[in-house]
DNA sequence: ACAATATACGGAGACACTCTCCGTTTGGCA
DNA sequence: TGCCAAACGGAGAGTGTCTCCGTATATTGT
């Protein structure tokens, strides 16, 4: 790649990642392009959809996912504590920008969606929450990772939408925690 | 009002019934004008927003909800099947189209949202079930309907947007109420 | 029946966003 | 240095939202 289409490319995430942030996922690209200092042609021929460029966003965020994942794991006690830490984590992670969350959860499992790869990793993230608490024999039967996926992606898409704060949010998570825990 | 005037005003409501479950709740206002058969400013003068339109599609809606919660609460017998049997029927009734379930939950709590009263209504059967379930002593403490509402809403914004069926809905339903039975 | 008047209508058009096309510019190699 | 593939940029087509205002019509009073 060209030294220009390189920096121009950087410059794009760059700014998609302040615009994203201040304005929600369904920010205008053309002011992305403009606060990045290119045209709106440039911004098409490196992302050719909005996804693309979530996706190239999201990079950074997949190790924090996996970083966030090891941190509470390392928390020994009450799996119910445990369950909800990953809880109150996912909803964070999830939640970095307006949109997010319902985003996020359906492209879980769209394999049409580019993003899907990325959120698989907080799938797998999970998973390993789902295999440690079933070690423990914490957890009832039937208890899938896709399902608290879902569930807690459910939870944090209401909060998106209804600007909950945390102290409301808690509530839920402790009910979904306790249908899952035997 | 004039009478060509609620002409106008029945016309569009029908055609936006149409359109919206058609195409969903973002489907253009423009294309509902069209299919009514009046201009642009006609539509816009008698609903100034898309949500003030989905207030006055919404009346007839509103007397199903009370019926369904009728429905549900003569049901006698193992709280678990009521509680499931209202969230399999709540979950109907705010995805009647696309975009419905997030739609819906977030105006609940939402003073400035035109569709906010209509949306109490649900908020409302929601308590009746949850009296009842305290009558039995069925409920955990500090369980509110307000919760059920999100929790529930929630579920349903999720299979609206991953396209779920209530084969896949059920078991995170079963999880809710595992955790706000006793 | 017939103005007079208030009320409502329609659709052109301003504005915003998405995405494409193509003439122009530029980085990198021989 | 000179060439040209690669990359750029922005005008503009397509689509949707919403407003403005000249035109049309329902209603009211006589």
């Amino acid at each position: 790649m060209r030294a220009d289409a390189q920096r121009n490319r950087e410059r794009l995430i760059e700014a998609a990642r302040e615009v994203f942030r201040e304005q929600g996922y369904d920010a205008s690209l053309d002011e992305v392009a403009k606060r990045a200092g290119v045209g709106a042609g440039t911004l098409y021929r490196h992302f050719p959809s909005r996804d693309v460029l979530m996706d190239a966003i999201m990079q950074s965020w997949v190790d924090r996912v996996n970083d966030s994942a090891d941190k509470v794991l390392v928390h020994e006690g009450d799996p119910r504590d445990l369950l909800l830490a990953w809880f109150e984590t996912y909803v964070g992670l999830i939640s970095l920008h307006k949109g997010g969350p319902a985003k996020i959860t359906s492209a879980m499992g769209d394999k049409n969606s580019p993003i899907m790869t990325k959120c698989q990793t907080l799938a797998a993230a999970t998973q390993r929450v789902v295999d440690r608490l079933e070690e423990e024999h914490a957890l009832r039967e039937q208890i899938e990772a896709v399902q608290m996926c879902r569930l807690v992606g459910g939870v944090a898409a209401v909060a998106d939408n209804s600007n909950l704060d945390q102290a409301a949010i808690r509530p839920l998570l402790e009910v979904i925690a306790d249908g899952m825990l035997v």
